[in-house]
RNA sequence: GUCCCAGUAGCUCAGUUGGAUAGAGCAACAGCCUUCUAAGCUGUAGGUCGCAGGUUCGAAUCCUGCCUGGGACACCA
């Protein structure tokens, strides 16, 4: 077990849990949930706990009275704490022995890659669906967001002990792929130098035409004049057939892959869509009215009723949708996630409309909405690709400005919020970018190491004296190491991957103070330097591990 | 009109699910390289947490109302 930290916590806990009751100030029953909190200030100890003022109703006594109580009735000993403090209303502030600190060095050094790793989601199976773009042409700058997003949170997940599968659903059936076949048409008719029109609707990008120009080279006026069903059907596989190609390649080149890619024509073709529209209608959830099928989504909270099934007999969107959630409900995972574009959060309430429809609770559906992107060059907003003219893409962002910086700004900021990249900062090799100076902090400690060797210093992981790290720069960083397995988890289990960055951030940042204010290979001090140098492998290591989550690489040399 | 998200330092954003004197980065100002990478560090300054009520020992956080910005409100996908 790696995570030190928690153990400690956990063992705290229980101490203030059995002096409350030996101190006669509640029953086990009545006792609350003991909750410790790492104080901003380094005044208020290493942890705090507010359960003297909790506990104020149901021991009809002052916080401070309890809580020297607490105090008088706990075995510091066993809770390895070296000192206490009541403090303002009634906190009790906790100053550990600095000792549990010495374990964290090997058992860090033990994991390695698997440090940060818990089991809180105890393999339970959870979903998330992500990205999920129609096949009609190129990701850009709002998916590649979502792409990001999606990434990290599962990677988070992964390493908080979750069992996830991330899926892609391929739009292949409904009309935005018919407009697509003739939008190919028409560009690959141009390209042959024929007059037709693109149509009102059609794609105008220039993904688009260049599927169109490719055809012609390739097949020439084969399709020109063929039969009119089978050039149509001819033009729609091709069509999309590419754009899929092309977001596969964009995706893998952003490091994001999928276990999974869905087809909802899949579910025409299984019959998965009629099914499931028989199942709504046999909960009673449906009804015809105005020659049309409706879903009595209002019984579930949503605004309205929603038509399944139009008056000309063809589907709404919303009707393969369901069956597509019905298909992945009854694949059995404990958890489903949408990651959605904020153009789509009026559809949330339908959808878990029809979750509870189906007979499942409301929360088993979780959507993540990722707000919008703003695109900032030279202090201006860019709406459109200087390229394409078209707005701009994954592929321009991560030629401009690499594929590190893009997936680390994306992740950076909480998805809820509207977020501001600006390129120039993502571009820039310097101390602003915070991409660069997490790198940098794994990269100079790689230096050191080297030197180390160089040198002919030595440190095994389990040959050191953790009792001379004692400078508070780094004491600060051994428990800044401590916190990352419990950062990963809460990571997860609120699903904000931002705290990853921010985390690795703060470390980058311990480091480099650290760095200045002391030095590691010092012949006068063999034995700290042995200290130190274990100190530097565990740092570099969970800086690898949170880089790693986050999908950048953690240069050796920069 | 209804719903969702946001509103915190000049700018970009955190804020540990209700805790103590609200924090980072950038920008500004003042310093630190003969020494393991200055792509770095140290310090100063900067605040009516959109506004007004309410809930309680205690509110940036929860509730109500309002203001501002963005988005969504199809028998489109």
């Amino acid at each position: 077990m790696s995570n030190v930290l928690a153990q400690t916590e956990d063992i705290l806990k229980e101490e203030i849990a059995k002096a409350v009751v030996q101190a006669g100030l509640a029953t086990e029953e009545e006792l609350p949930e003991v909750i410790l909190e790492k104080p901003k200030e380094k005044a208020h100890g290493d942890f705090a706990t507010n359960i003297a003022m909790q506990l104020a109703r149901i021991a009809k006594k002052a916080p401070r009275q309890i809580a020297d109580d607490i105090v008088a009735h706990l075995d510091q000993a066993k809770a390895s704490v070296a000192s206490i403090e009541v403090a303002g209303p009634g906190f009790i502030n906790f100053f550990m022995k600095n000792d549990f600190l010495g374990d964290l060095i090997p058992a860090i050094l033990e994991a390695g890659e698997a440090y940060g790793r818990t089991d809180t989601g105890k393999g339970e199976k959870v979903q998330v669906e992500f990205v999920s773009v129609n096949p009609t042409g190129d990701l850009h700058l709002g998916h590649a967001r979502g792409a990001a997003y999606g990434d990290v949170f599962c990677n988070v997940l992964d390493a908080a002990g979750y069992d996830v599968e991330r899926e892609y659903y391929i739009n292949d059936a409904g009309k935005q792929i018919d407009k697509l076949a003739s939008s190919v048409e028409v560009r690959y008719l141009q390209a042959l130098g024929h007059d037709a029109a693109m149509p009102e609707d059609g794609y105008r990008g220039e993904d688009v035409a260049a599927i169109g120009r490719e055809l012609a080279e390739e097949h020439g006026e084969k399709w020109a004049d063929a039969d009119e069903s089978e050039r149509y059907a001819f033009f729609r596989e091709y069509g999309l057939s590419h754009a899929l190609e092309q977001i596969r390649k964009d995706l893998a080149e952003f490091r994001v892959h999928f276990d999974n890619w869905f087809s909802e024509q899949s579910l025409y073709n299984d019959g998965k869509v009629e099914a499931a529209v028989e199942t709504l209608r046999n909960s009673g959830y449906v009804y015809e009215e105005d020659g049309a099928t409706w879903f009595r989504s209002t019984e579930f909270g949503d605004d309205k009723d929603r038509v399944l099934i139009k008056q000309d007999g063809s589907y709404t969107y919303l009707t393969p949708d369901i069956a597509y959630h019905k298909d992945k409900l009854e694949r059995g995972f404990n958890k489903i996630i949408n990651v959605w574009g904020s153009d789509h959060h009026g559809y949330i309430a339908r959808m878990q409309a029809a979750i509870q429809a189906l007979g499942y609770p409301k929360d088993k559906l979780g959507v993540k909405i990722i707000q919008i992107v703003n695109l900032f060059e030279g202090g201006e907003k860019l709406r459109m690709s200087k390229r394409t003219g078209n707005a701009v893409a994954l592929r321009d962002l991560m030629e401009e400005a690499g594929v590190d910086a893009t997936r680390y700004f994306f992740v950076m900021r909480s998805n809820d919020t509207q977020f501001d990249f600006d390129l120039d900062l993502a571009r820039s090799e310097s101390n602003d970018n915070p991409v660069f100076y997490v790198q940098y902090a794994h990269a100079r400690i790689c230096t050191m190491l080297k030197q180390a060797e160089e040198k002919g210093f030595t440190a095994a992981s389990d040959s050191f004296d953790a009792n001379l790290l004692t400078a508070e720069k780094e004491v600060d960083l051994l428990k800044k190491l401590g916190e990352f397995p419990q950062t990963v988890a809460d990571a997860a289990e609120k699903h904000a991957p931002h705290k990853v960055p921010q985390y690795v951030f703060d470390l980058a940042s311990q480091l480099h103070s650290f760095y200045n204010a002391e030095k590691v290979l010092d012949p006068e001090n063999p034995e700290r330097t042995k200290a130190r140098i274990a100190l530097m492998k565990a740092v570099r290591t969970t800086l690898a591990n949170g880089l790693g989550l986050i999908g950048i690489t953690a240069p050796e040399k920069m």
